[in-house]
DNA sequence: TAAGATAGCGAACGAGCGTTCGATAGTCAA
DNA sequence: TTGACTATCGAACGCTCGTTCGCTATCTTA
């Protein structure tokens, strides 16, 4: 039934809100359910659908599906609070979306406006791949004095130099060679 | 004792592989604790830091504290900063980041440059929350014409406007009530 | 070395857990 | 209209949960 579109929101919130899931016996009382066995079933039918888990140990868990959010494609009818997302509009983790190799991946805080004309603002976290090999045109951490900073990849008769993307700043003309920490791939803003 | 410190490791990672934490039992099997009175102690130790909590209906729930990284960090040269968000909302993962309440958010691309002096970008995902009530100075995704915009909510002589940060574009300053489909507390680029 | 604190063990216990089952009401297709 | 299917309720049940208590072993420190 579509209840359970609903019922799912609010497992979802109350996850989010506590890094738990209740017991059957709460989550009836959540979702206004007063028998635990429609609550079972109901799990029964989330675990099919593959938002819901169990534990080696039998406990309930959330599966990654479940944290999926909804891409609002195309314009659509908002009428009310409806949760929309039931049309072919996929779904996705945003961790998913931005990292592909976790093990080589980490997040930096902006710090300063150097890049601002690529829309990279102050207090941004970008995502970046730890990799030795950078090209020409790639957004990279590179490690100038001890500092991190982060600054467009360029070439200028054949040396290596550090664009930031906003004039007030000045190109980078590293002596000798340049490290590289890592590459941009993702930026996630937080309002 | 400093065992806590390994244990709370431990604890970690269960977490981490299945987002719920295991009965004071498995608990205990998982430490190699033989009783499950230890492992009560151990809990209302770990209570007493702040690292576990329990829910509204008394389950075991980790805190936001349970998810920090030791600010270790490899000590390579001297200078190096912590790449990792050495703020202090620190995150598991970006949607958490980023998501507070998953049943009303959803993700929206943007089309067109016209926020480009936010530092929003064509092709960037932008994170929304729904809801009806949007403030000044809110950046709001509105249906105009059956289409969502991204604009700044402003007021102007007592009437709202929806401001591009483009100044090739011009402010709309819709006729009659205007549509609120959500509020932007995000965004996501994946380059 | 004696006193006190800190982990941990093991057993006992009642409350609450998730399961199961039969019954009911609503929906949809034949 | 009938029959299959689904979502829910309510009650019953056994088992596991987290708690509690008394005990021991190991450290710490005066």
């Amino acid at each position: 039934m579509s209840n359970d579109r609903s019922y799912l929101s609010l497992l979802q919130d109350y996850y989010a809100q506590h890094r738990a899931l209740p017991s059957y016996a709460s989550i009836g009382h959540l979702l206004g359910l007063k028998s635990k066995s429609s609550v079972a079933a109901m799990v029964a039918r989330f675990k099919l659908a593959g938002y819901l888990d169990s534990t080696p140990d039998k406990r309930l868990a959330p599966t990654k599906r479940f944290f999926e959010r909804p891409l609002a494609e195309a314009p659509v009818q908002a009428g009310m609070p409806n949760p929309v997302d039931d049309g072919q509009g996929d779904a996705l983790t945003i961790d998913d979306y931005l990292i592909e190799r976790p093990s080589q991946t980490v997040l930096v805080r902006v710090k300063g406006d150097s890049m601002m004309d690529a829309g990279i603002l102050e207090g941004d976290l970008v995502v970046v791949e730890k990799a030795a090999a950078a090209k020409r045109g790639d957004i990279v951490v590179a490690i100038v004095d001890g500092q991190f900073t982060l600054k467009r990849l360029d070439l200028e008769r054949g040396q290596f130099v550090l664009k930031p993307e906003n004039r007030a700043y000045p190109v980078l003309r590293p002596e000798g060679s340049l490290e590289i920490f890592g590459v941009m791939v993702g930026l996630v803003r937080k309002l």
